[in-house]
RNA sequence: GCCCCCAUCGUCUAGUGGCCUAGGACGCCGCCCUUUCAAGGCGGUAACGGGGAUUCGAACUCCCCUGGGGGCACCA
């Protein structure tokens, strides 16, 4: 088998979100299980929408997902040179021709033919201009673009990876710009030619490319390309209207999540399973399991909703499984941006083990051990804590018994345990749990739901606790 | 309007004629565990869009309908 070769080819006219990153990832699955090569290539080649700082958001957001890439990038803007030199090679031939219509002219008439009851697109008026005409509108100064010929009869075809046959007829595709009057390239052009000079084998891609796969796959026959590239077209990646995955319909950006607190290989892990799965049961898997068994016949016909939910349960698995360092490296740069310098690294890590069997996001990890890097002076409690705490029968009572145990007991989880402190209060067990429990979270944690109470107490330390209990206290004398 | 594609639980999916009274996962519900919540354990709820045809037998094959989506740009 000749080496595999494949690109992710993304126009830099916004930032890259579910939909792009997943046919990025399937082309770099492909390509690593195969032992292949993945280029990236920016499809620049419309100058008025691309602009650089897409190009470097597409390569930062690749690059923190971990999907690099062979070789220089390659952007369509340097090579203009060789498409236009390739269009006129179709128009010596003949398989493409000058046309004089105006964008303006040609939607009106397209409009025109869709009140008609006709269908929309190019209507063919400039296909048979005689050499006299055609140099009369040139010295006229119309501006002119260049059409690619479609065939008038027959059909085109070509096999799918996933979708199998794929065939339309020729009839029905119109002839189409491949230079526009401004002398810039056109997608068909372009992708056509790159395909070709960078020996791509293997083109995966969305479904919404499936249409213009003809076209292209045309222009490079005209051109004189021996063979083509094997076509596998994904399914869609749909937002909650069910629609293409668009700003409009529910795009979000891949950076996104990155800032709240999803881990790469979690995201991977999920994307890849939307239109694809292995052939047995799993469903958490590292990377390179996702590599072993990735396979481009197993991908699905149907397009896939993105489900956050799903991806807050893959993601806690990741956290769960990672050896702790890596963690806590992980929701580092989480926690500097919210503490600060109160950051202290060894109560740090000692949070972050407590948080990492119970969380789905590194920012609910940094979020859960905030209340150990606050100042004393600067600690609240949360609206619905308080309210929470207030809400507690004799709450005052527990928190005065909690702070006199606190006060001379061993300072470990062991004797910070205020269980049998409760129980002395003549709390039930499930009357502590339900709500004396609750309220000492609130008064030290300063939210309902946290870290584990005795772990975190021991962490926050003597002084610092009986100070916030204190002061809690102290806040529900004024409330009275 | 024309062309093309798709169709299994709410969601992601397994399933290629009998192993399916349709399996898994997320979510949801219940119970257990428990230092609230979470996490974990156990259990439950829930789907083959409709109609024909082929066949001894259809989730799986074919046709029609319905529904959804994509394309028909001097966007990619």
């Amino acid at each position: 088998m000749a080496d595999v070769r494949v690109r992710f080819s993304p126009a830099p006219t916004g930032f890259l979100h579910v939909g792009g990153a997943r046919t990025a990832l399937f082309n770099w699955l492909f390509a690593r299980g195969a032992g292949g090569e993945f280029f990236l290539r920016i499809e620049d080649t419309d100058v008025a929408r691309s602009r650089q700082e897409w190009i470097d958001g597409i390569q930062s957001t690749l690059t923190w997902l971990g999907l690099g890439w062979d070789g220089p990038l390659v952007l369509q803007s340097t090579r203009f040179d060789r498409y236009l030199a390739a269009a006129d090679q179709l128009l010596a031939s003949g398989h493409a021709y000058e046309c004089f219509c105006t964008e303006e002219e040609v939607k009106e008439r397209s409009d025109a033919a869709v009140r008609a009851g006709r269908p929309p697109g190019y209507d063919g008026r400039c296909r048979a201009l005689g050499d006299d005409e055609r140099a009369a509108l040139r010295t006229a100064g119309k501006p002119r673009s260049v059409r690619f010929r479609t065939p008038d009869e027959g059909s085109s075809t070509f096999a799918d990876v996933v979708r199998g046959e794929v065939a339309v007829e020729w009839s029905t595709v119109r002839d189409f710009v491949i230079v526009r009057s401004n002398h810039t390239p056109v997608f068909f052009l372009a992708n056509a030619v790159d395909d070709a000079d960078m020996g791509i084998t293997h083109v995966i891609r969305g479904e919404d490319l499936i249409d213009s796969t003809h076209r292209v796959l045309a222009i490079r026959a005209a051109l004189g390309v021996e063979g083509r590239p094997v076509y596998a077209h994904l399914p869609l990646l749909v937002g909650e209207d069910r629609g293409k995955l668009s700003k409009r319909h529910g795009a979000v950006a891949l950076e996104d999540f990155r800032e709240r607190g999803y881990l790469a290989a979690a995201l991977l892990n999920y994307l890849a399973l939307l239109g694809w799965s292995p052939d047995d049961d799993r469903e958490v898997m590292t990377l390179d399991e996702v590599v072993a068994a990735f396979a481009l016949e197993r991908v699905t016909h149907s397009p896939a909703f993105f489900d956050y939910q799903k991806l807050d349960w893959i993601n806690g698995e990741h956290i769960r499984r990672l050896d702790l360092p890596d963690l806590v490296a992980a929701v580092l740069p989480f926690a500097r941006a919210r503490y600060g310098a109160r950051l202290d690294v060894a109560v740090f890590e000692a949070a972050v083990a407590l948080a990492q069997e119970r969380a789905s996001t590194l920012v609910q990890i940094a979020d859960q051990a905030e209340f150990l890097f606050v100042d004393h002076e600067e600690f609240t409690i949360t609206d619905d804590g308080w309210a929470r705490l207030v809400a507690t029968d004799g709450v005052d009572a527990i928190l005065t018994a909690a702070a006199t145990h606190l006060q001379g007991c061993e300072w470990s989880a062991e004797g910070v345990d205020l269980r049998p402190v409760l129980a002395a209060l003549g709390l039930s067990k499930t009357a502590a749990n339900k709500r004396a429990m609750p309220a000492l979270y609130c008064a030290i944690e300063g939210r309902p739901h946290g870290l584990p109470l005795f772990d975190s107490i021991v962490l926050l330390g003597r002084d610092g606790t009986l100070r916030r209990i204190e002061r809690a206290r102290a806040r529900l004398a004024t409330t009275r």
